[in-house]
DNA sequence: AGCACA
């Protein structure tokens, strides 16, 4: 084949951010970042959400991850992802996120402010200094322990790991494990039933520990998800909470 | 369409 038409190349290297646009401007953006969050939690930490409500960044948002690889899967899983009725468009942030360069130790506090008011900018830079210092030798362990991200080189090796536990996509039903087994419907549909859209508990007698638990949609799933992961019933028993398989 | 660090 001597021509291959359609590719925007994706150009963009890789990054620890994410950049999503084609997002759904009509949403608050507190409910946008926790559910961003929600939704992008689910493969590897995340350090920060940011979303700006100036006209030339509606629709946008940062996902910064604290590991490259977890960015890069999180970006192919969900690429095209049905977000409040409108698919996600994902890409690499083109610049470093500010959280990670101070964490690395590269940030330098930008001097060109676009709007210039001198007392702002002035105790802009007070402030940023004292966050520095505040900042310096600080160590993300991530809630979960996993990896050892900044500490080592984002391209590492070079050959693509095919990861083998990919976490189910999202799904509006939940599947939930842990759970004591005395647990029933009721008492679960008392837990589930606090988070919008939800529409029932499933239990399969056969199989005590597990439920399913329906909503209406993905994102009141994965909000409800968020709210209960870990939730324990008794000191035994955290819950713990995954996309059902379609 | 639009790549920032509130």
């Amino acid at each position: 084949m001597s021509t291959v038409t359609g590719g925007d190349a994706p150009t963009v290297p890789q990054n620890m951010t994410l950049y999503i646009n084609n997002l759904n401007e009509k949403i608050n953006l507190n409910e946008l970042k926790k559910s961003l969050r929600a939704v992008f939690s689910q493969y590897g930490n995340i350090l920060e959400v940011l979303t700006f409500k100036t006209l030339k960044h509606k629709g946008q948002a940062w996902v910064v991850f604290e590991d490259v690889s977890k960015a890069s899967e999180a970006l192919k899983q969900m690429q095209g992802f049905p977000f409040y009725d409108k698919p996600m468009r994902i890409q690499y942030a083109k610049t470093k996120s500010d959280i990670i360069a101070k964490a690395d130790g590269t940030f330098v506090p930008r001097e060109r402010r676009k709007r210039h008011d001198d007392k702002a900018e002035r105790k802009r830079r007070e402030q940023q200094h004292d966050a520095n210092q505040a900042g310096a030798g600080l160590n993300y362990a991530g809630a979960y322990g996993v990896g050892p991200p900044l500490s080592q080189s984002p391209f590492t090796g070079g050959a693509k790991s095919k990861l083998p536990e990919a976490p189910a996509p999202p799904n509006n039903i939940l599947f939930v494990q842990n759970l004591p087994h005395e647990s029933t419907p009721m008492m679960l549909q008392m837990l589930f039933c606090q988070y919008p859209g939800f529409k029932e508990v499933r239990m399969v007698e056969a199989k005590p520990g597990i439920a399913f638990v329906e909503y209406g949609d993905e994102i009141q799933a994965t909000v409800a998800m968020q709210g209960l992961q870990g939730f324990k019933i008794t000191a035994q028993n955290p819950m713990l909470i995954s996309y059902a398989k379609k």
